[in-house]
DNA sequence: CATAAACCCTATAGATTTAGTAGATTAATA
DNA sequence: TATTAATCTACTAAATCTATAGGGTTTATG
């Protein structure tokens, strides 16, 4: 399940991806729109800040604003940032692997071998699309 | 995330679908050979049982087997039994729908749109898979 | 009747999630 | 320069979920 953290983040980008120019947006501001919590949503700008999706700037007229055009930022990378692992289990992570405790080969088990067909496919969704095709709809 | 509940409760399915008989077996027995905490095992074992995965037999010579054949058991029916919802999202689940508090307009939610994409594809791998193709692997 | 097994109920430590509270810091502006 | 509007930081807390552990009950078998 995704967590409202990766929700309400997902659609705080999709958000400051929409505006027609990249001037800063305050937090208030995609709080009330989105129906975001203002503190958890600042939180949640926050990290996104530390991982070099979001610029801010402070004081008054400020706010968060995207480092990049919207077509440029993977899903991927939102995910990963945002919810962590793209796997269902540590044992087939590209970014974040792990493994199993209980496991002892890795190839023999079934767990492992259909969560890799998940994994690969729901990579190829979060790769071939950006930002900008939720911006769009 | 995947739990270990339904990490566990496949693995079980998996080593009482490779069983050449289809007579019980003792949760003690899938608990060692799987390394599994017994008394978390009683307890999925259980459910799976509840909802018409397993049969049981109570006393000496007792234990678990399955109902059905593994090539008759979709990966889609365990799923939803251990983990609940396949989607990421309560709002684009098939058999656990709900919507979504926050958000006024799903046709045009971004998370809505692309978890859609992501359930459809896992879906396809989950309908596709049956514990028979576990078993052989 | 002894034994071995599933069954059932309760509790719980720890982690995670989803916030809320209080204040510090920074920058623009009147 | 004083004010104001904003981010930033740190702490706390409730609620829920996860992964067990313990102990007693029931049922089948030899």
């Amino acid at each position: 399940m995704l967590s409202k953290k990766t929700k309400y983040g997902i659609k705080a980008l999709t958000f400051l991806g929409r505006q027609v120019d990249n001037t800063p947006v305050a937090i208030a501001t995609i709080s009330k729109s989105e129906n975001i919590s203002l503190k958890f949503l600042e939180s949640i700008l926050l990290t996104l800040r530390k991982n070099g999706i979001l610029g801010s700037k402070k004081g008054k007229g400020g706010g968060y604003y995207l480092l990049k055009s919207p077509s440029e930022i993977p899903m991927t990378a939102i995910m990963r940032i945002l919810e962590g692992p793209i796997s269902m289990v540590p044992c087939v992570s590209l970014n974040f692997y792990e493994k199993c405790a209980d496991c002892p080969d890795e190839s023999a088990c079934a767990v492992h071998n259909l969560m890799m067909q998940v994994r690969d496919n729901t990579l190829d969704i979060f790769r071939n699309t950006s930002l900008a095709d939720l911006c769009n709809c």
